[in-house]
RNA sequence: GCCGCUGUGGCUUAGCUCGGUAAAGCAGCUGAUUCGUAAUCAGCAGAUCAUGGGUUCGAAUCCCAUCAGCGGCUCCA
């Protein structure tokens, strides 16, 4: 259906004469008028045959919405068949707009023009912001596989892309309401407005977040300046927005990351696989998924075949699992890939920084299991990884949970849910389902709260109950039946990027609080960097550096003050600062700053090097990624 | 997508109200200084003032459009 949505100080209209398809009217209906009223034009389309109920029921949340917005309290349906070049039979037209007449009438004074007759009418348009609005009805099948996202709790509802098209998420979300409550270790599950946040004054954050959508913001985010001014990553005027540069220090940081998630999930058992990043967009499986989709994608024309950019790696995998020949044996299979990079088109107002972008880098694990038993048991053990995960990272504990599942879940489940929350070891937020309108039955985030109050889901892992089915993934059991997996999606830190975004976030925060900034050892770029006094100590630091290896060692040769090198380090956030001259040369004796201490220790490079070591010790170690030498290095910000 | 604010050397900003062809600090380069824990001194170079139009004798400055960033709305689980 095409609605088009006019408030308008009157509208009037006078029928003129019957075309072959007109309806038979009383004389009353013959002409018209309303004064101050929402002018609704409408257009009913051949999709709207399908469920024309469905379409009766969106149609008037929708006008509800507008009429809502602009303070009407008239509404006149006015059939116009020229929005669309693919009408419905008349029958079903006629069937839709009285039937919205009568739905609309209980909270409206409604008026209804004739079907089918050629019609002279008059409007005055207010012309105020919301005066003139269309929209696009479409019922969609409730399908896909929106991915284990990172983001928030993506997906699912990014089928009803508002303004362009209203589908079958937004539809099940009127009958599918959410009940929102809190869930304490002792297992008591309370309403919202009835829990003391008094001591938990981020979870309050987080769930005004959620619930009142409270979204004021009265800066720009601070990582955004701290991305810039360290060299991490900034804007990217030459591609689209949202499509970031990253510096080489930014490069290392996300290598590391992201090693670090691969080898987390390979040491329990995830493989490895690369899939395509762009997919036909009329390949059978994908096009109903890609239906939900419209305003989110990019899409690419390439001699004359119409592909869509991928927003996670779901698609490839599962692709990818259909294919293979699995046994009861291989299960639970995990493939992960670091998606580099999934798209989405979000909106501009949604772009900040690195907290949200049209192009990132995101972990995506899909673990097969036999069955909802098997399926709970991982989601506990994945949701345990995430957790560690995120403390590993330098993330530990800055975060909100969240867990949403259906009311029918969670009768059957109960112990289950009350388990994770005592593992978290703090209050929850829940998300209460009426009954399930996503492909998921239960999913939990990690949420980070940053100084603005806006939540952005890091870790996450949801149980799928509907995509093995889609796709047409099976694995034979014992007796050689065939069966469908339960399938999870994970993303065990979220996006690489965001990782970013939340530890610069953190740090900001620190610094507001009087403490000292500073990223975690492992992902510094620089672990120590030395700085000689005169030209005459530079060979002895490149010895001394060479002592170091498995640490990040960079040596400050610049023909400057000791004091502005120092000052140097320092607005890097270099976690061990070392001035080595004439005393160090000859005692072998370091003097040491402890940027995380603010403090001094003598040392040996020996010493030092075991103190870097026994710090990033479990981590992903690269190699330093630009000269060692100071003064070779050019400046890619400031 | 809609509304608003902003857009000046690589970076941060002044100038814009009341048009007369651009100023400073940092970074860079050159020279001097070889220095002990938060910015050494001097000099040089570097800007068609986001882009495209328009008004004007003359536009960074006024008008329109476009793009980008930011904020709000919408959206986003």
């Amino acid at each position: 259906m095409q609605l088009l949505l006019i408030h308008s100080d009157y509208i009037e209209y006078e029928t003129k004469k019957r075309t072959p398809v007109a309806e038979e009217i009383k004389s009353s209906m013959k002409r018209g008028c309303m004064e101050d009223a929402l002018t609704a034009f409408i257009a009913v389309e051949s999709y709207d045959e399908a469920d024309p109920d469905g379409t009766v029921k969106n149609a008037a949340t929708e006008i509800r919405k507008t009429a809502g917005q602009v303070k009407a309290n008239r509404v006149m349906l006015y059939p116009y068949a020229h929005l669309s070049s693919e009408l419905s039979k008349p029958a079903v037209a006629v069937d839709v707009l009285k039937k919205l007449e009568e739905t609309l009438s209980s909270d409206y004074e409604v008026k209804r023009a004739p079907f089918g007759w050629y019609k002279a009418f008059k409007i005055s348009c207010k012309g105020h912001p919301l005066s003139e609005l269309s929209r696009t009805i479409r019922i969609g099948k409730n399908e896909g596989s929106a991915g284990s996202e990172e983001n928030k709790k993506n997906g699912e509802k990014d089928g009803s892309v508002g303004s362009e098209v209203v589908s079958e998420a937004l539809k099940s979300e009127e009958k599918a309401v959410s009940h929102w409550h809190i869930l304490t270790q002792d297992g008591e599950l309370l309403p919202t407005e009835t829990f003391d946040f008094s001591e938990h004054t981020d979870l309050k954050r987080f769930v005004d977040y959620e619930i009142s959508k409270s979204r004021a913001v009265d800066r720009i985010p601070p990582h955004v300046e701290l991305m810039k001014r360290l060299e991490i990553a900034d804007y990217e005027p030459g591609s689209d927005s949202g499509n970031m540069r990253f510096y080489p220090k930014g490069t290392l940081m996300k290598r590391l990351l992201e090693d670090y998630v691969i080898d987390t999930v390979s040491k329990r058992g995830a493989v490895e696989v690369e899939t395509p990043v762009m997919y036909d967009m009329n390949h059978p499986t994908l096009k109903k998924y890609l239906d939900r989709f419209p305003a989110r994608q990019y899409s690419i024309e390439s001699d004359k075949r119409s592909f869509f950019l991928r927003f996670a790696a779901c698609f490839g995998q599962f692709l990818m699992n259909r294919d293979m020949t699995i046994s009861y044996r291989n299960l639970p299979l995990k493939m992960i890939e670091m998606t580099r990079y999934s798209f989405r088109r979000e909106q501009h107002g949604e772009l900040v920084g690195l907290r949200r972008l049209r192009a990132f880098t995101m972990p995506d694990m899909h673990t097969l299991c036999s069955d909802m038993d098997h399926a709970i048991a991982e989601f506990k053990d994945q949701y345990a990884m995430c957790m560690a995960v995120l403390a590993d990272i330098g993330l530990d504990r800055d975060y909100e949970v969240a867990i949403r599942f259906t009311r029918d879940f969670y009768a059957e489940n109960q112990e289950f849910i009350t388990e994770l929350v005592k593992i978290v070891d703090k209050p929850v937020l829940i998300e209460l389902w009426d009954s399930r309108f996503f492909y998921f039955v239960i999913k939990f985030e990690f949420n980070y709260i940053d100084t603005m109050n806006k939540a952005s889901a890091l870790s996450t892992v949801q149980i799928d109950v509907e995509n093995a089915e889609r796709y047409g993934i099976e694995y034979t059991d014992k007796n050689g039946d065939k069966l469908r997996p339960t399938i999870l999606h994970c993303s065990p830190s979220g996006a690489i990027e965001r990782c970013i975004y939340a530890l610069l976030e953190k740090a900001h925060l620190t610094s507001e609080a009087g403490g000292v900034p500073t990223l975690p050892t492992w992902l510094s770029p620089t672990h120590v960097r030395l700085i000689p006094v005169a030209d005459r100590h530079i060979e002895y630091a490149e010895g001394v550096a060479r002592a170091m290896p498995g640490v990040r060692v960079d040596i400050d040769n610049r023909e400057e003050t000791v004091g502005k090198r120092i000052r140097a380090a320092g607005r890097e956030w270099i976690p061990y600062v070392v001035v080595i001259g004439d005393k160090e040369v000859e005692s072998g004796v370091l003097s040491v700053t402890i940027r995380a201490e603010s403090g001094k220790v003598e040392e040996t490079a020996q010493e030092l090097r075991e103190r870097v070591l026994s710090e990033i010790a479990g981590m992903p170690y690269r190699q330093i990624n630009l000269p060692v030498m100071l003064s070779q290095r050019a400046v890619f910000f400031g």
